[in-house]
DNA sequence: AACATCTCCTGAAAGC
DNA sequence: TGCTTTCAGGAGATGT
């Protein structure tokens, strides 16, 4: 399941290998998978002897910039997986679109649950890029401000692990890594946001950036779908302290991991060294 | 505002 | 063993 550091693998693997070169061919073969604007005629009209000049992740946003001023945009989601080409196998079941370029190299875009998006806008036509408009500020972005994310806690009355997977609130964190942040912040994923103190915010800023570069570093999670844009799997599922390990024993303290529904989602945590924030708005995490 | 529930979708895993 | 049911989840829509 691609979140921030993910995505950010993909680009990373990806663009060397697209920028600058010319499609040639656009091939939907499931037409579903291409959102908003415009139909899919248009959308591959709109890709023809287009150049790739460069790229960006935004949240759990693959942005590609074309010449013409053009923005190819995908949003992987669950399964999606986005990688490069040179002599291009058989296209799997799940292969929705192929963009071959004039060298003869292909950009293939599956993905098996079809939840994933692939959009083509025009600038100023951005607010139809799924979630593009609406996201919080970046992780890892210059201009993320440890005052900014206190003062926005204020009157936050949900549940943190809510909070968090809320991409307008702060831009690419998935189920994993609020896990795996709260973990290292001693912090359960039901106490309310607004319960937090300050410290335990300050923590949440620091763990974060420490998880994700982490994770990066390592080349992402792949807990079962994930590949990078080279179709190589990520190594940072070999690191995941809480996520999908309930049974087993906390990394730091006696106690065992547990697992339980909070925000809708398969929450995974200590209950000894994450304290319940609603029955214990005091603890310290120490157990 | 916050939270639950449903939808989309497939395939792995669990249940019987 | 083999069939059926459940579960996984990002995000948007809808209901309470």
């Amino acid at each position: 399941m691609p979140e921030l550091p993910e995505v950010e693998t993909v680009l990373r693997s990806l663009l060397p290998k697209i920028k600058g070169k010319e499609i040639n061919t656009v091939r939907v073969m499931h037409e579903d998978v291409v959102g908003w604007p415009g139909s899919v005629k248009e959308f591959s009209r709109g890709l023809f002897r287009k150049k790739v000049t460069g790229g960006f992740r935004r949240g759990k946003l693959l942005v590609f910039e074309l010449n013409g001023g053009k923005k190819l945009i995908f949003h992987l989601r669950m399964t999606g997986r986005l990688y490069y080409r040179i002599n291009p196998a058989p296209l799997e079941k799940h292969s929705h679109l192929v963009l071959e370029f004039v060298d003869g190299g292909t950009l293939i875009f599956e993905d098996t649950r079809r939840f994933g998006r692939v959009y083509l806008v025009a600038p100023g036509e951005e607010c139809y890029a799924g979630n593009l408009e609406k996201l919080g500020p970046e992780p890892l972005g210059p201009d993320f401000d440890l005052e900014e994310f206190v003062r926005a806690f204020d009157k936050k009355k949900g549940r943190i692990k809510a909070l968090l997977l809320n991409q307008s609130f702060i831009a690419g964190l998935g189920n994993i890594y609020v896990d795996e942040i709260l973990f290292r912040s001693n912090i359960h994923p039901e106490t309310p946001a607004n319960n937090l103190e300050k410290h335990q915010i300050e923590s949440i800023f620091l763990k974060m950036k420490e998880v994700l570069k982490e994770a990066i570093a390592g080349r992402g999670t792949t807990f079962r779908d994930y590949r990078d844009g080279e179709g190589r799997s990520g190594d940072f599922q070999n690191l995941l302290q809480v996520y999908g390990r309930e049974g087993e024993k906390c990394p730091r303290c006696s106690d065992f991991i547990e697992r339980k529904k909070v925000a809708g989602r398969s929450s995974f945590f200590c209950p000894c060294c994450q304290k319940d924030g609603i029955n214990d708005p005091s603890s310290t995490g120490e157990c």
